[in-house]
DNA sequence: TCTGTTTGTCATCTT
DNA sequence: GGAAGATGACAAACA
């Protein structure tokens, strides 16, 4: 869900928000140590993270489970100092389908309200959770100080208990004199900042700006992507050793050069397959006028054999019209045959002779071979 | 709105 | 066995 929609649920309950009095402190929603929380429905009251948790404390949390990518990036943003439109807009970040993708596990995950909490973790949700954590990004200190909201324990949770956290969530951001204001307002505020924010991504993205390029800058990773990918692997490493990264740096980086690098071998993939169909297609063509002119050949040399048997037979009709036996008669053409022996000589002889004579014929050629 | 193309990404296989 | 490259499959963006 969005922050816009959380606000029109907000005008459903008008009174809980600014009604209640909230007496509970910080520390009470997390009686646990922080080192103690490995479950991700602890982390349900997201919306106190960053003034419970340090970032050490998140990182070691973040780690025990793979699929918390947007957690590991939260942690990096108290980390590292961003302030919770940068944390929001990197997940605002269009095409977010991928982004940073610690591990393999990727994209199923979402924060969402849940029944039991404010800011709850879910997997298989395929949703961008961009204003929420944007707004637990920016949880500060001087913001939580500010505002406490009234919270029913950790047995119970209503689903007003539920609104006011999320609502507390997206309005700390606001300066003191606007925390006071009209759900309208409210709403108002962050349609203005969703769009602010997905402006900046068209700007980002029409300047060419790669998804990596942009957590590159947003993570203050000291290299562009270009040099991340086209660095050697023995400079790659000495990046990795040498320049003091945070384990969500290291990660960003790997993906960045993996990413790249998968980048141009798809390209040059996609290429050599483009190549190789033109060439394809080129030998099919070559191939067929191949066939044409070996068809054109084809029929010339029936052609021509077909005239040297006209005259063969021309030739021998003529012979054996000439031709007289012993007694003066013609010669029947059907039981003698003209024979060409192989010294050139050539006779008239009866047929089954010329069977044998053949058969001969051939011994012979075979012996000479 | 539908459709085909391009491109980036991931998973998996190959080198 | 691990790293890097190659490639099929998928999804998003775009024309």
């Amino acid at each position: 869900f969005s922050p816009p929609d959380a606000m029109l649920l907000r005008t459903d309950y008008p009174t809980q928000l600014n009604s209640k009095p909230r007496h509970l402190q910080r520390q009470e929603f997390f009686p646990q140590s922080s080192s103690d929380i490995t479950n991700p429905e602890s982390l349900c009251h997201g919306s106190y993270l960053t003034g419970l948790l340090s970032a050490a404390d998140l990182r070691s949390l973040t780690a025990h489970d793979d699929n918390f990518d947007e957690i590991k990036l939260m942690s990096l943003a108290f980390e590292e100092g961003f302030s919770p439109v940068e944390v929001s807009q990197v997940f605002e970040e269009p095409g977010s389908d991928s982004g940073l993708s610690l591990n393999s596990s990727h994209s199923t995950t979402s924060y969402s309200v849940c029944c039991e909490d404010a800011l709850g973790y879910s997997s298989g949700v395929k949703s961008v959770p961009s204003h929420g954590l944007g707004a637990v990004g920016g949880h500060c200190q001087e913001n939580a100080q500010q505002s406490h909201v009234e919270y029913p324990g950790d047995a119970e949770c209503s689903t007003e208990a539920m609104l006011q956290q999320f609502l507390h969530n997206h309005t700390y951001i606001q300066l003191p004199s606007q925390a006071a204001s009209t759900p309208e307002h409210h709403q108002q505020m962050w349609m203005k900042k969703s769009n602010e924010l997905k402006d900046r991504c068209r700007n980002s993205t029409a300047t060419n700006q790669s998804r990596d390029e942009y957590w590159a800058k947003a993570l203050r990773i000291p290299f562009s992507v270009d040099e991340i990918v086209s660095m050697s692997v023995d400079s790659f490493n000495t990046v990795l050793a040498k320049n003091q990264l945070t384990e969500t740096q290291v990660s960003l980086l790997r993906d960045i050069r993996r990413r790249g690098k998968n980048k141009v071998a798809a390209q040059k993939c996609r290429k050599r397959k483009l190549n190789a169909i033109l060439n394809l297609e080129e030998d099919v063509c070559n191939l067929q006028t191949q066939k044409e002119s070996l068809k054109k050949e084809h029929s010339q040399c029936s052609k021509s054999i077909n005239q040297i048997k006209q005259k063969l037979n021309n030739l021998y009709r003529d012979i054996f019209s000439r031709v007289r036996d012993d007694q003066g008669r013609p010669v029947n053409p059907h039981h003698y045959v003209i024979h060409c022996s192989s010294n050139g000589s050539v006779f008239i002889i009866p047929k089954h002779l010329a069977k044998s004579e053949q058969k001969q014929d051939n011994r012979i050629e075979q012996k000479q071979k």
